[in-house]
RNA sequence: GGACCUGUGGUGCAGCUCGGAGUGCACGCCGCCCUGUCAAGGCGGAGGUCGCGGGUUCAAAUCCCGUCAGGUCCGCCA
């Protein structure tokens, strides 16, 4: 039907007859004698020369056959690619006509995203569209290039899976041969895949989409789509590497450069030094520690087990009522109050700086090489809270759009094995309750279990958790002492876990494994903010589907078959 | 469940503080003119439940209350 794409047409071609389709961009007429149209597919625009005047409007669906020629002199369009050449004396064959769109599909305005959805297959055709999903096709050819060529075999697993007894909010699909009974969508092939480990597939991988019943965000969606993985007979350091392999090979895919070796840090440091466990590499504004200098201080606001400090360059400018808007939102995180201190040319600046003595003074003024016109801000407290408040202030305050700067890819590892304690005064598990204990910390999981390390690790981005993973526990004696610290019963653990724990009585290799999600990687490549950018057709922050109008009401006929009925509201 | 922002011809905005005729701008659309444009140009034209409901007022796009939709965030979520 065609014979190149649009933007394929070049000098060299000139003199031959050539045949493109598309769609019709942009037609200028000059009476009955000319006219310009600008044929757009995929690869982007040509411009047809018709002699006469053409029936067609912008985004007719055409097949336009002419002769390549050389722009005449003075008429070369250096804004386009194809721009120093022509299809001239075309003939247009209308292949279906077209209403004039709901909104234009040039990237000359930004269309609210409400109309975007409601029309998704228009705004698929826009070249911001076009570029990120086949962005994101070219990192996905590239993940499964790299993951067979380290030896992984890909499986499929099921999307129909069992409710575990317990579990956090999924999907759920009823049984039609079971009236009564459910399926549910998998938060992630988690199980699956590490019973493919006792299967003797010792290196899985899948490019798996993953569902989760929880709300919506800039970064999260119901759907996404992880490269999961699992293998078996390895270490941590395989893993990472493994990971380190495939997200650097999609990088360079992407970005036409492979970033160095991805570094690493502990969370602890990745909470003292950043506030977080998902730190954005990319500037500085690193937390400092004043506890040693304030531990037998007078000043009331700064007694506290732990004093943390950070310092923003140029600070000294904020307002009186911005620094009051940025401790509003410090005390929303819990803090009792924010301390600022400007850097000026006669020293600090500040309702606390009477109290201090010359040594805290002096402390603050130095806090990572202030100089005037900087500003210090101080958060005294527990320490995990410290570090989280002025953690969060550093990514308000400092943090570039997410399309900016270098790609900082570092490994966070050695979480908790557990966080906090459920109602029931039991520990609950960090990552989940197969990961396995830092080997140096198995004895502490009687004795002070918060202290407990783990083999879980996550790899961030930018500020931006792209996945986590963990050794897992394939021993009977480790599993047992591990949920009897999380409060799970050998009862508990049979009917929660039973066809795991079954599994694994029969040979379960030691075994690690990964996931990381492919939205959030290729909007980060894209210099996209928000993950719908790169899902073809993304759900709104309420769930629903703009396009289909999901979710809808099914009919009676199919609840009937279902043996559903909805409840009255309230009740 | 909560906080904040947004909603005005097909699209993007201004108008809203301080109430006074659906007022304005750009794009698109329709018609006519135009033989080298490419954000084509010129002339003319059509197109509105100011998200929806209620209230205040002589009078509401504008003020108040509620509600719906979209967004960002908290809670939730690895």
């Amino acid at each position: 039907m065609r014979d190149c794409l649009c933007a394929s047409v070049d000098a060299s071609m000139i003199g031959s007859i050539v045949t493109v389709c598309g769609w019709v961009a942009k037609r200028r007429e000059h009476g009955e004698h000319l006219a310009f149209l600008d044929v757009r597919d995929r690869s982007g625009i040509i411009q047809a020369v018709v002699d006469g005047s053409v029936d067609v409007r912008s985004e007719y669906v055409v097949r336009v056959s002419g002769t390549v020629s050389s722009r005449p002199e003075g008429t070369v369009n250096e804004r386009l690619a194809t721009g120093e050449v022509e299809l001239s004396d075309c003939t247009v064959e209308i292949l279906a006509a077209a209403e004039p769109p709901p909104f234009q599909l040039d990237d000359r305005i930004d269309v609210d995203e409400q109309v975007r959805l409601r029309y998704r297959y228009l705004d698929l055709r826009r070249d911001a569209m076009q570029r990120n999903l086949r962005l994101r096709a070219v990192v996905n050819a590239t993940l499964r290039r790299s993951m067979d060529a380290q030896g992984f075999c890909e499986v499929e697993t099921p999307l129909l899976w069992a409710p575990p007894p317990e579990g956090a909010r999924e999907f759920v699909v009823p049984s039609r041969m079971h009236p009564g009974e459910f399926y549910v969508l998998p938060q992630s092939p988690q199980i699956a895949k590490q019973l493919l480990m006792v299967g003797g597939f010792d290196r899985y991988y899948q490019i798996a989409r993953c569902l989760r019943d929880e709300d919506l965000r800039a970064d999260r969606q119901f759907e996404f789509t992880q490269l999961d993985l699992e293998a078996s007979f390895v270490t941590q350091d395989d893993v990472l590497a493994f990971v380190s392999e495939a997200v650097l090979d999609a990088a360079e895919a992407a970005t036409g450069v492979r970033p160095g070796v991805i570094g690493s840090m502990t969370w602890a440091e990745a909470l003292d030094r950043y506030g977080t466990d998902k730190p954005d590499l990319r500037f500085g504004m690193v937390l400092q520690d004043l506890s040693a200098v304030f531990e037998n201080t007078e000043v009331k606001a700064f007694s506290a087990p732990t004093v943390k400090a950070m310092l923003v360059p140029g600070g000294a400018s904020f307002s009186r009522s911005r620094l009051d808007q940025l401790t509003d939102e410090a005390k929303s995180l819990g803090a009792k109050g924010l301390a600022w201190f400007r850097v000026t040319d006669e020293g600090l600046d500040s309702p606390l700086a009477r109290f201090l003595n010359e040594e805290e003074a002096l402390a603050i003024r130095r806090v990572d090489g202030a100089e005037v016109g900087d500003i210090v801000f101080c958060v005294a407290d527990e320490y995990a809270l410290a570090c989280k408040v002025l953690g969060t202030l550093r990514v308000a305050l400092g943090s570039p759009p997410v399309g900016e700067g270098p790609h900082h890819y570092v490994w966070v590892t050695e979480f908790p094995m557990f966080e906090g304690i459920d109602e029931d005064g039991h520990l609950m598990a960090a990552h989940h309750p197969f990961t396995m204990p830092h080997p140096d910390d198995i004895d502490l999981i009687e004795t002070d279990p918060l202290k407990v390390r783990s083999q879980a690790y996550d790899l961030v981005l930018n500020g931006w958790e792209l996945g986590s993973g963990s050794v897992r526990i394939h021993r009977a004696d480790v599993q047992s002492r591990i949920f009897k610290a999380l409060g799970v019963s050998d009862d508990d653990a049979e009917s929660r876990f039973g066809f795991l724990l079954g599994a694994f009585k029969y040979g379960a290799p030691p075994h690690a494994g990964f996931a990381f999600g492919i939205d959030r990687l290729v909007a980060i490549f894209a210099g996209e903010e928000n993950i719908r950018e790169v899902i073809a057709y993304p759900k709104t922050q309420s769930g629903a589907d703009l396009m289909t109008g999901a979710p809808k009401n099914i009919t009676e006929r199919q609840m009937r078959d279902l043996r559903i009925k909805i409840a009255a509201k309230g009740s």
